[in-house]
Formats: structure tokens, sequence, C-alpha cells
DNA sequence: CTGAAAGCGCTAACAA
DNA sequence: TTGTTAGCGCTTTCAG
């Protein structure tokens, strides 16, 4: 049905290694028959079949990305930062959604395998479980097998090319800020417990504590999906504790915006009543009302950087980039501290 | 360099027709040698070459589907709803973003017929340039050639299935509200001039002034990207103009979002001293502060059906799906009618 | 129930 | 400068 090389070699009245050659342009040929090539190609419409390309090539030029949620602003945000370079280097970018299933992770590298992708690039925390990590392995294995790579985006839990943000680090700034500023029932609204990422912001969040001395009141951490209702429900469970809190630190954003709304709707005002710091940066968190306080995540930045590690040369070491985060004070949070007012 | 076919027959002692018939489960296979073979798929870590398949096969189960902007919470929602239908049926989804560069369509529509894409979606609406449509009618002509098909998702400038909505109907449904609740200078925050949303939202807004014996100010109506940015610098610009207004009509949430920005940085109060109105729907929305009344396009319906009519065997005549836009009234609008306190 | 063989559309030696 | 030819990995008749 659709129109392939030999069509336009019997066309323009020439092989089709000479219409190969000309489409690929790596090879001396005629001018008049180039000519006459372009124009049967243009003629018939046609458009090489990549499948028998990349059945002959070693390389396809598409290259997988695995996110967990499409409608997630941060990943969007990091995937803005991949297709530019993409596009900058002529890559295809193959974008599949996990809907948030882990288990999901392994079937869309399995596809891509198929796909013979060039490299697939993992985004976000992963779950933690012995059973995802082995498979992840085994999957990473058969990749490199294949002369494919696998990238990870914001987090390594195998041994691979990554590109990393320490998110104790980013907890620790989040809780450190908010006790600086004589914050002392601080709440976690942190993410659902399998993921890295959860444990990790986790543990930033009690060390920020122990650096002042004091402990978390365990019974103020909740667990929730990573979204603005993760966060609003989370919050709401707060409120019912009936605890006493002065702040929140939301594992997201996103969580961070859910939490102020459940806070609104009980007439409780950030900052004056709760302070309220998110995590990761995303361009909505400048315009809440409050603006939001946030653990700033180079987002485009590690999407660029990992897209440019899929399209290069494998390296013979793995390489890790670390890239920083850093507070941005907004106006979420008040000073509570006993000289202040 | 990667395990083949032959590589799991010469294990499992069988020809490479038996594998592949256990492969494909589609034949009936001695349950002893099934067994062998997919064993030896097991420990070779066999994955299908997907373009050795593709070769023969007339269909790839991949949809390509073109967005302007991976960023834009708008895309997110509708590629969530494919995503969800493409799960369901086992397609896998390959997204394309344009970064908002009409011309990057047809280059993608290329690339993705040569992927053989069982179908392209298009999403958002499209240039209105002769050039552009003659090159997009050209490219669906070419697509339906090699067995493939082209769905508009949210326009419709060329003939072709297609899931719509009415933009004008949309542009009318907030222009009325905000004419009804006594407003009488309302400024148009439009997108870009070649966008055939841009026209149609406009087009409504004109026709509800019309509706009601009037005509709006022409000078009231500005012009700028479909981003948070864009609807906050036409925002400086309406402000900067010094013209008085009740109201601000924009083109889009994120545009709305914008303008709230800009009129806050000013001290002036939505909706007490201007009230707003919006266009898409996105979740966001709903968050603002004050929740930004909008007219609400079914996003992830608009993405379900897409999907659906891009994996369906195509129809004789082209398949166009209607659905309704509604106004979802919130704070962000005041009642100023004279009999109203 | 299983194997042999042809061929999908293309590229890359190798000849001419 | 151009043509011939041998596959790339897989599916699918056609035989057995």
């Amino acid at each position: 049905v659709a129109v392939t090389i030999s069509d336009v070699a019997r066309r323009a009245g020439v092989s089709q290694a000479t219409v190969s050659r000309v489409l690929n342009a790596n090879y001396r040929v005629a001018e008049t028959t180039r000519a006459r090539v372009a124009e049967a190609i243009h003629d018939l419409g046609y458009i090489a079949n990549a499948h028998a390309q990349a059945l002959i090539r070693s390389t396809t030029g598409t290259i997988g990305v695995i996110i967990h949620d499409v409608s997630d602003p941060y990943f969007g945000e990091v995937v803005s930062g991949m297709q530019e370079v993409a596009d900058e280097t002529g890559h295809l970018v193959l974008i599949c959604s996990t809907q948030r299933d882990p288990s999901r992770e392994i079937t869309h590298i399995e596809m891509l395998r198929s796909q013979r992708v060039d490299a697939v690039i993992l985004v976000g925390g992963s779950a933690e479980d012995a059973g995802f990590l082995l498979a992840l392995a085994e999957q990473a294995r058969g990749l490199r097998a294949q002369g494919g790579r696998l990238v990870l985006c914001g987090h390594h839990p195998v041994p691979s090319d990554a590109v990393v943000i320490d998110n104790r680090v980013g907890g620790y700034q989040a809780t450190f800020e908010l006790l600086r500023t004589g914050h002392r029932r601080i709440a976690h609204l942190g993410g659902p417990p399998r993921f890295s990422t959860t444990r990790e912001r986790l543990e930033g969040y009690e060390s920020a504590h122990a650096a002042f001395g004091l402990t978390p009141d365990p019974r103020l951490t909740f667990s929730a999906p990573f979204s603005r209702d993760g966060g609003h429900s989370s919050c709401v469970h707060l409120l019912e504790a009936g605890l006493a809190f002065d702040a929140i630190f939301a594992a997201t954003d996103l969580m961070a915006l859910g939490a102020m709304i459940a806070l609104g709707e009980r007439g409780i005002t950030v900052p004056d009543d709760v302070s309220v710091v998110g995590f990761d940066g995303i361009p909505i968190a400048r315009d809440l009302v409050p603006p939001l306080t946030t653990v700033v995540v180079p987002m485009v930045e590690m999407g660029r950087n990992a897209m440019r590690i899929a399209v290069s040369p494998p390296a013979e070491a793995n390489q890790i980039v670390r890239l920083p985060t850093h507070l941005a004070l907004r106006g979420s949070i008040a000073d509570r501290t006993p000289l202040a007012d």
C-alpha cells in the first residue's frame, strides 16, 4: 500500500541502491541522477520505512522516556528539557506513562526494548522492593546487551548512568528553615511508602530535627499519593487527628497545594496560623496565594542532562550527574521565633 | 548483539517458525515443545524485534500524538485520557511536542509516518495559513495511503476524523455571563493570531456582545502566547493602555492566571475591581485565589475519544465527535448589575 | 504438529 | 558513478 524505495527507483529509472544513496546523502551521486531521484521521491510522496532501516542500522534514533504521570507538572518540566536536546540532536522521544503503577515500568521497558530504542530514561523516584529492583537490573542488562542504555533521572536504585538530586538535603533544607524560624510542631505530608523519594525526603526532615536536638512527633507524619488530592487528604487526616502543629512540610508542591486548600476550607490561614513548604518548584508554586516556599529541583536541567547522556556514546564508567536543590523563600512561611514581632 | 529468534530456536532445538508460533500463540503447538521454547525465551531474555515484526505486519500498534507543549496542563490532561485507552487496547503512544512551532507539526507527521504508526493524533488548535493547510492535507493523504489515519483533537481545519469542541460557543458562554452580570468594558486576552482557537474564541466574545446589542472596544483585545506569561504581559499592556475595564476574558486558564498575577502586582483585586474568566478548565483553576470561573473543556474525555477513534478500524465516512463545554461558575466574577447591591 | 523457504523494505559491501 | 546481491529478524504459506 505504501510507496517503497523500489517504486521510486522504477520511476526514476535507477536502482534501489542509488535511491538509498541520495536519501542518505552519504555517497557521491551524479547531480542529474540526484535530481531525477529527488523528483520521483517528491512525486510519489515517498517516506522511508524506519523499521526497515532499524533492522539494518545499529541505531534507531529514538529514546524512550518513562514517566509516572503525564498530567503532573513535575514530569512536564523534566520532559520539556528532554525534548529540547532531543530536537537539537534529531532524536525522536517516545514517552510512556506508568500511571503511577511501578510494575508497569518493567513492562514499558520491555516494549521500548522491542522498539530497539537507543536508550531508556526512567524519570522520578522508583519503587524499592527487592522484586522490582531485581527485574529492573535485569532489564538494564538486557538493554545494554542490545546496545542500548538505561539512564535514571531523579533517582538511582540500581547502578547505572543517572542524573540525581539529593532528596535528603532538600528535605533538610525545607525543615531546617521551618525550625530556624521557630516552628516546633512540623507535620510531614509524605508520599507513598514504597518510593525512594518518600523515604529520602522524610530522612531529611528527621535529620534537620536532629540538628536542632529534636525528634519529630511520629504522629505528625502522613503518607499519600504525590498529588494535589493526596496532600489534601493527608491534611484532612492531620486536622482530624486534633494534634497541635504550626507548619507543614509536604513532599511535593502539588501536595502542599492540596494541603493549603484543605487548610483554607477550615478557615486556617497560611502562613499566620500554619506555615507551608513544598518540594519541586513547579511553575505554579510561585503563583499560589500566598506564594509557596519550596525546595527547587532543577527539573528542566535534569531533563536536559539525562537526554544528553542518553544520546551520547556510552562511556566506560557510569556517569552520575548530581544537581543541587535550593530553597526558594516565599510568602508561605511566617517567622515564629520568640524575638520576632 | 541482541538475542534473536534463531538463537531461541537453536537453544530449544526447534525451528524459527515454531518459536514464532509460541510467541504469537496463534497456532497449535505441542505442550512440551511450548514449554521448551518458553524456557529458552526466558533463559536468553529474548524480546522480539518490533521492527522486524512491523516490516511484515500491516499494523505496528503504535499511535503518534503531536502536542504543542509538554508542560502545558491542557495537553497533559488530554494525553492522560489518551494513555488510558491506549493502555486498555495495548497500544504504544508516541508523543511529540512541537514546542508551539506549527511548522514542526508537518515534520513530526513525517517522522511518525516513517515509523508507520497506525494513526497520528494532532492535538490543539492549528495554524490557519494556506501553506500549512495544504501541507497538512497532503500528509493526511499520505498517511491514509499507507494504511494509517489522521485524527484531529480540538480542531478540524481539514476534512478528517475529529474530536472537537465549539470554541465560539465557549467564548460566547464566558462573555455572556460577564455581560449578564453587568460588565460592560470586557477586555479579551487572546492567543497568537494564526491559530484557529484564537479566532474562534474571539468570535464568541464578539457574538455575545452582539446578543446584547453591543460592540466591544477593539482596543480591549490583545494577542499573546497561550501561556501564563502571555496572559501576564497582555494584562500589563492592558493596564498601561490606561483604558477603563471591569472584566477580563482570557483565551486560556493559564493566561487568566497570568492576568490575575499582573492585576495583583498593581493592587487590583479580583473580583471586586475586575472580574476574570478563563477557558479550558485545567485542574489548577479551581485552586486559585479566587477560584477561577472558566469554560470547562472535557479534556480527558476528548483524549479518550480521539484515541478510541485512532485505534478502531477506519469507517467509511469521517467521524466527528462534538463535545460540549460548560461554564464553571466560581469566585472570580462579581455581580455588577445595577440592582445587585 | 513442525520445518523449509520466501519475502517485508532497506543498506552496504562488492562489482562493473 | 551506478547496479547486483546478500542479508537484518521476523511471519506465514506450503509441505511433510
